[in-house]
DNA sequence: CTTGAATATACCTTGACAGGAATATTCCAA
DNA sequence: TTGGAATATTCCTGTCAAGGTATATTCAAG
């Protein structure tokens, strides 16, 4: 989880992510079309391999970059969780501000 | 997008957030339940809140923090774009091979 | 077998960021 | 009004990661 939002945390990477969800790429493309050195285009694309975001398959010269869809999965999955918050407006500080108050009470119990 | 992401991609903030999901905290329990410092707790709600991930509402000596779910919505449909990809097996990696070999061939052509 | 294209790797330098410790600020209670 | 709790801010330091450049590697074509 952390080394996918590590991973996509960076502007060039999450570019690339970007590209390669139009279909694969070789790394020269995605080099030109993102204005990378050919070097930094193979370091992005060896961070997102080693977060699973991304998987390679050589054909001769080249090698083809595409998206592995199972860590964007996980990000869905996580998000899920939070999903009741925006949707059933679940808020709580109403709540909250009443057990602090009952914790103050408490304090100043003298028995 | 970019600063939400970065935003998450620090473990403890990451957990700050999921801390927060359950209802609105204060500076102290999220630090105490974090085993940080105050100092670094504070930090990394700062970050967190200029993200725009979470906001603040001052009780007296306290702060409490609480959720946002803008943020949180936005990497919600930035990911449903990438949804298709899994949904409906959505590769493209056949139909590239085959542009690189006919652009192949157009390298060939001798007229 | 040699050359050039495509890619990966290594090394260096620089900037950003996280943690630690100290300090400033604000507020309530006695 | 003074003290202490809760929080934010500042300064310092070390670490890590990204870019730049050079170089190694692999492959196809001639």
């Amino acid at each position: 989880m952390n080394s996918i939002l590590s991973a996509l945390a960076e502007p060039n990477r999450l570019h690339i992510v970007e590209l390669l969800r139009d279909g694969p790429l070789t790394v020269g493309e995605i080099a030109d079309r993102l204005g990378l050195h050919q070097p930094q285009a193979s370091k992005h694309l060896r961070v997102l391999s080693e977060a699973g975001l991304v998987e390679m398959q050589p054909v001769a010269n080249r090698r083809i970059y595409r998206l592995r869809p199972q860590p964007l999965m996980e990000l869905d999955a996580w998000l899920a969780s939070f999903r009741r918050i925006w949707e059933e407006r679940f808020d709580r500080l109403d709540e909250y501000l009443l057990e602090l108050q009952k914790s103050e009470q408490k304090h100043d119990d003298k028995p």
